[in-house]
DNA sequence: CTGACTAATTAACAATGGTTAACGCGGTAT
DNA sequence: ATACCGCGTTAACCATTGTTAATTAGTCAG
């Protein structure tokens, strides 16, 4: 699918991934380009997730059923992010996470076993694959970080200055999830810094 | 070091890193061993931190200072963990953090350069690398999980059910850290759920 | 446009955590 | 012995969040 990106996105994914451009066109060869309509789910069912998905352009929720039927918000991503569930692509067992397309996107992913066939071809790419692996845990220790430090009023100010586009897009009681608490929460949240705004 | 470690806990680290026996002593061969008492510094200074460490027998403290000069309590290991900060291991800059032992302990390290030594004298370990990073990965998770999922009490009884090492070893002021709440929260939650047991 | 459904807000009350300050306990140094 | 210090606990008060429920706003299908 290498052509039908452009070559600014290509420019920043190579820096993203470490990869130069010629590894790069390489590694787009086995991406497959996927676009799917809001409220779309990607990789449907309960089995393993073994792809990793890149945002082009939309946005994403990853979530979960907790043991009461109640639907946990665990991730919120939009262009430029990758998402999937990680630990299910390392380990191969099945997934508890569903992930909702929340607008209309446009994504790429690849597969573990397309990525293991360039890794088998060339020890070149055991190296990308830990980078995979170290992107996705700088990925969870900044979330870690925001959890542990912060307050929910300063998690959702940080959100409202690192990803405006995530408040724009995601519902309301999305955000709350995600941030960790009720949506009545948020909602008093934006009322006390709409007040303390004047 | 090869030789200072139980046939016990070779088998065990075998599986833990996912390394055949020969592959292991072959690794362990990179490894340092060292012993450090009670309430000193691993690697101290506001440097790089350039290796990663696993705790034979002990327990230690990764915490960092806030702007307010406050300390953070990060994470709190026992026996059987790998600690280190794996963000600066990856990116060579400097670390945050600050390891403290809290029991004479017995650790054994390896560093990034050994590990590169190993690397490339053989794809082999390219793999081992990634798994290592994985490892971090599945971690870095697990405790999302529990800042996300669990308020402050749930998160102490997990803490009791899954790891009461930690809380034998570690004083409650590092523990209430550590949980992301204040002593006297922790100590309230104590007494709850001492006064509920009955 | 209307009705129906969902989302967001608001209110009232309970539960919980943060803050500040005081107290007691167990070490340690003098 | 005593004075001190760090630690854990407790208490009182305040701020914030959760819970439940009602209301309002927004969206979508017909």
């Amino acid at each position: 699918m290498s052509s039908s990106l452009s070559p600014v996105l290509k420019k920043s994914l190579s820096i993203q991934l470490g990869l130069p451009m010629d590894r790069l066109e390489e590694f787009l060869c086995i991406c497959v380009f996927e676009k799917l309509g809001k409220n779309q789910l990607v990789y449907p069912g309960k089995r393993c997730f073994d792809r990793l998905y890149f945002i082009v352009d939309g946005a994403v929720r990853t979530f979960y059923y907790t043991d009461m039927g109640e639907e946990i918000s665990y991730l919120l991503q939009v262009n430029g992010d990758f998402f999937g569930d990680y630990e299910s692509f390392i380990t191969g067992q099945k997934s508890r996470f569903t992930i909702q397309v929340m607008v209309d996107s446009e994504f790429f992913y690849f597969t573990k076993s397309s990525l293991l066939t360039l890794v088998n071809r060339e020890a070149f790419w055991l190296g990308f694959k830990s980078r995979i692996a170290d992107l996705a845990f700088l990925d969870a220790k900044e979330r870690i970080n925001e959890l542990l430090f912060y307050n929910p009023e300063k998690r959702y100010l940080n959100l409202l200055t690192k990803n405006p586009e995530i408040v724009q897009k995601i519902p309301q009681k999305y955000l709350s999830s995600y941030l960790g608490i009720t949506p009545q929460s948020l909602s008093r949240i934006r009322k006390r810094l709409a007040a303390g705004a004047d």
